[in-house]
Parts: C-alpha cells; sequence; structure tokens
RNA sequence: GGCCCCAUCGUCUAACGGUUAGGACAUCAGAUUUUCAAUCUGGUAAUCAGGGUUCGAUUCCCUGUGGGGUCACCA
C-alpha cells in the first residue's frame, strides 16, 4: 500500500458504489478528478465501493468500467500484479479496515454499541420532535469493559461507533466552496462499522483516502456533510486530511436532483440513443465548469489542458438535453462520413431494416436484394447533417428500405395544385428521368431544375417528386434521393404515386 | 425540524467594485431552399427581495425569501 510518499504528486479517485445505472452525475464526479489529476499530471484511481454486499453486484460494476471506457475515461492503477487493471474494490480490503478499526478500539476512539435499532430510531424521531439535531446520545459510550466483554460473549447485536469529540469546530477549505464549518455536537457518535470485519462508508472511504495517498477528493456535494466525519476519522487514524473539492449537483428540467421521471438519468440509455462519447463528455464538463473563455467545442484532450478547478460553478446545473443535442449534432456532422455509417448501421439492423451477410455486405429484408456498405454510406450522406442523435438515422432512412411507401396522396400536394397538375408534374419527372442516358445526380440536377424553372415555381415539379420518392413531409432532396434509389425504383415509385391520385 | 450548501436571460454561463450586463443552447424574425435540416444575419430575454459598506454594487456584509443536500447497522 502506498502509506507515505516522497514527492506529493496529485492523486485523486472515483470511488462509485456499484449498485445501479451509472448515473449521468456519476459520469461528472468520475470526469472532473481525472481532468484535474491528468491536467497535474497525477494519478487517478478508480476505486469501488461495494462494502454494502446486498446492494452491489457484479453488473453494475461491469456497467461502471464499460460506460468509463466508452468515455474513454481510464484510471491509473490497481491491486493487481500488471494491466490492464482491475479497479481497487473495498470488498476485497476488509483486513485494512479490520486493522483500523482494532486500532481505534484499543485506544478508545471507538466503542461498540448495543442500542437496539427501534430504540435509535425513537430516538431521533424524539430529537427532530423538539428541534434539535437527531444524533446518538451516547448510551453505550462509557460502558465498562467487562461489560462489552461479556455483552460480545453472549452475542448480543452490535455496531461499532466512532467517539466524536464534543463540542468542537471542524473546518476545511472546500476548493470550489471555501470554508465550510460545521460544530461536532451536530455529528454525534457514528456508526462506522457492523463489526470489525464489515467497515460502512465513512469508515472505508476515509481509511482508503489516507491509505491511497489521495491528495484531492472530488466528488459531489451530497457528501458534504460526510466530510467533516471522514476528517474526523483520518485525524484519530493519525493521517493529514487530503484536500477536498464538493461539485455542485446536476438537475432535472423541474430543478430537482436528475430523476427518471424528468428525463434518462443512465449514461446506458443515452449510448443507445446515440450520443456520441465526445459530446457527452463535451457537454457535461461545461455543466458547471467553464474555461473562462467563449469557445465551447472542446475535446478530451483540450479539456485536460485547460481544466481548472478554480473554474467550477458553485451553484447546481440543469441537465439541459437541448443543448446536449445541438452539440451531439456538431460531432456528428464533423464524424467523417465512413466512420459515421459503421456508427449507423447498428441501429439499421437493430430496426429490421438490413441484414449482415458479410463484413461489408448486408441484404434489405423486405426485398431481399443486397446492398454493400457504400451503398449505406451514400444514404447516410444524405442525413449526415440533419441527424442530431444516430438512433434517428432510422426513421430518416426508412424508405430507402420500404418496398412500397405509405403516405397520404395530399401530401403529394404543392401549394394550390389540384390533382391533375399534380399527375402533369409527376408524369413530366417520369418523363424527364426516363430519358436521363447516365442517372445520376449531376444529370438529375441538370435536367430537372431546367425543367423546374420553367413555370416559375421550382415547388410544381419538385414538391410532388420528392414526396413520391422519399413519402415524407420532410426529408433530402428529390434528385439526392433519386440518385441513390437509382432509375427503376425512381420511375416505379412516381407511379405509385401517380396511382394514388387516379 | 437541526446542520450545511446555493442564487445573472427559459437553460448552461461570462463580467480584479466602474461594461450599452457578454457568449452559447432554445426561441422569434430575415437570407438561402421544393420541404426539413445545415449555414449566415438580426431580435426578444437576466443580476430573488430589503437593508447596509462605498463616489459607485451583479460583485463585499447582514436579514429575509426561494431552491437544494444531509441527518442509515446505504454510499
Amino acid at each position: 500500500m502506498i502509506a507515505k510518499r516522497e514527492e506529493k504528486k496529485i492523486r485523486t479517485r472515483f470511488a462509485p458504489s456499484p449498485t445501479g445505472h451509472l448515473h449521468i452525475g456519476t459520469v461528472r464526479t468520475a470526469l472532473f478528478p481525472y481532468l484535474f489529476a491528468k491536467k497535474n499530471k497525477g494519478a487517478f484511481i478508480l476505486r469501488i465501493e461495494d462494502t454494502d454486499l446486498e446492494r452491489s453486484k457484479k453488473e453494475w460494476e461491469d456497467e461502471l468500467l464499460k460506460g468509463l471506457r466508452w468515455l474513454n475515461i481510464s484510471w491509473d492503477e490497481g491491486p493487481g500484479p500488471e494491466g490492464p487493471y482491475a479497479p481497487y474494490r473495498q470488498s476485497e480490503r476488509a483486513s485494512v479496515y479490520r486493522k483500523h478499526l482494532e486500532k481505534m478500539l484499543e485506544e478508545g476512539k471507538a466503542y461498540y454499541c448495543f442500542c437496539p435499532k427501534e430504540e435509535i430510531e425513537a430516538e431521533k424521531q424524539y430529537l427532530m420532535s423538539i428541534g434539535e439535531s437527531p444524533v446518538y446520545q451516547g448510551k453505550c459510550r462509557d460502558l465498562p469493559k467487562e461489560t462489552v466483554k461479556k455483552y460480545l460473549e453472549e452475542g448480543r447485536p452490535s455496531v461499532i461507533r466512532f467517539r466524536t469529540p464534543d463540542n468542537q469546530k471542524i473546518a476545511f477549505n472546500d476548493l470550489i466552496r471555501g470554508k465550510i464549518e460545521v460544530d461536532t455536537s451536530t455529528l454525534g457518535d457514528f456508526v462506522i462499522a457492523k463489526d470489525l470485519d464489515s467497515g460502512l462508508f465513512n469508515l472505508t472511504c476515509a481509511v482508503d483516502d489516507v491509505e491511497m495517498g489521495i491528495t484531492h477528493v472530488i466528488r459531489g456535494e451530497d457528501h458534504i456533510p460526510n466530510t467533516p466525519k471522514q476528517m474526523l476519522l483520518i485525524q484519530a487514524m493519525g493521517f493529514e486530511a487530503p484536500e477536498y473539492a464538493h461539485l455542485p449537483l446536476i438537475l432535472g428540467t423541474d430543478k430537482k436532483k436528475l430523476s427518471k421521471r424528468t428525463g434518462k438519468t443512465s449514461l446506458i440509455d443515452y449510448i443507445e440513443d446515440g450520443y456520441l462519447p465526445e459530446a457527452m463528455v463535451n457537454f457535461v464538463a461545461f455543466l458547471g465548469w467553464n474555461p473562462g473563455t467563449e469557445k465551447e467545442i472542446y475535446s478530451m484532450e483540450e479539456l485536460i489542458n485547460d481544466f481548472s478547478i478554480e473554474k467550477i460553478q458553485k451553484s447546481a446545473a440543469v441537465f439541459n438535453i437541448d443543448k446536449l443535442d445541438w452539440m451531439n449534432g456538431y460531432y456528428i456532422r464533423k464524424t467523417p462520413l465512413y466512420e459515421l455509417t459503421q456508427m449507423c448501421v447498428p441501429y439499421l439492423v437493430k430496426a429490421g431494416f438490413i441484414k449482415e451477410i458479410s463484413l461489408e455486405k448486408y441484404s434489405v429484408v423486405e426485398t431481399g436484394e443486397g446492398i454493400h456498405i457504400e451503398d449505406i454510406e451514400k444514404m447516410v450522406a444524405l442525413y449526415q447533417e440533419r441527424l442530431k442523435k444516430l438512433s434517428e438515422i432510422t426513421e430518416l432512412l426508412d424508405l430507402f428500405f420500404k418496398k412500397e411507401l405509405d403516405y397520404p396522396k395530399e401530401l403529394l400536394k404543392w401549394k394550390e395544385m389540384g390533382d391533375e397538375d399534380i399527375v402533369i408534374s409527376l408524369k413530366k419527372s417520369s418523363e424527364i428521368i426516363s430519358s436521363i442516358e447516365k442517372f445520376n445526380k449531376e444529370n438529375l440536377e441538370k435536367e430537372l431544375l431546367e425543367e423546374a424553372e420553367k413555370s416559375g415555381n421550382r415547388g410544381n415539379l419538385l414538391w410532388p417528386l420528392r414526396v413520391a420518392v422519399s413519402g415524407k413531409k420532410s426529408s433530402a432532396g428529390p434528385m439526392e434521393i433519386a440518385a441513390v434509389l437509382g432509375k427503376e425504383k425512381t420511375l416505379k415509385r412516381i407511379e405509385e404515386a401517380i396511382n394514388k391520385l387516379k
């Protein structure tokens, strides 16, 4: 274990408990200490706080690690002999906590408590009712040693409490909020372990932060009340407390702590929706931090470069999905087409539009025809700048995979056109398209635009054509779609549109 | 209820005590366009309230109000 350090190299940690989905707020409590460590050429430690055996599950830990990898946040060391590092797990460190517990018990800094739960609960209710801090009143504080021994031998249910010093002010300088001070009388003798081998959060966290040589504890605001407790423990164990920085919370649009009711809370949902890791990192970083300039698009590397704890916001921030969408769209537009296509394909497969045949070959489910990745690339190209998240690709591209389009004939109508006008317009398009020898976007544009100009209103020709080939109120341009569709299919769709009007 | 934290446009935020209170997203116009996007131009929009301190408060102090966190044999 790293007990003493020769040089004060910066060491931060991310200490999640694997008791649920990787929450978006948790993502930020991982990101900030990571950025801070990397900025200062320090180490970033991952420590799984799984002392609650009931609630901790391997699957949650797996999701956690997967999420971190997706975000491109890597940690620097682990308990194993070599990388890739397994994270530290508190469930594997019981002996470390036991060592400290025994010592504190011996020195009288901690003591056994045999009070029944119900009694404690009643006491708490009473204290709250008379407007006082609901803290343990210290009934077992000074039990004679023999009594404790006897009770223990009898096997009476017990816990281990910390002997909090009376009426002492404990203060620390929060790197984000400045001085925070509390009176120990509002803390009470809190429970630090169920038994010698089952340390509880405040104890295990305090022990590990010093044992692992953490210099800067950067965590959520919800831990502010725990900080004095942990500092007291660290003091009692004879160590020096690290620096603390408490991040503001992330709120939902209802200004309450981000919860499932107000939006998606787990990273996994955002991954599935098709948000890119770059957008997610950029967005989350700017929730409560800014570089002090007007630059807003930041890569991880740039974030590391410009990160500073002083620029972290004090107040909670509302998770604004609109801005995330905008940012994600920006990153999608910047993604090379080939890569973007690779990212979109799984969504098309999942939607049941296409099936993978071999590495770059697919088959269209409805028609059975073969399709190459390059064909898909052409489709994706038409919609790259409209995409806000990858999952939207399915409703945008479905027109290319359907045998027949399903739309109301009214959609074919542009402005004041009557059914007959539309038929005439479509027949004209059909005629022109049939006559094109070399069927490509350029030639389509050349011929069709020329014709469209004639009427003085391009919509007369182009709108019905666009709806005929896309079946949609809004889509990419008719010539672009036709070029991808091919001559035969384009003509067939125009024919079908005309039939609708008959 | 006790303790602790916070407070600038709808949202994210900028402003060593002196700015026409700036930017971004969203929104609304306009340009472009067959549509929807994208892009460009422009507009609307904020210092929670009341007291101090000061020549001068968004900024410092106090009080109030509002919001949040936390008070587990969870983390």
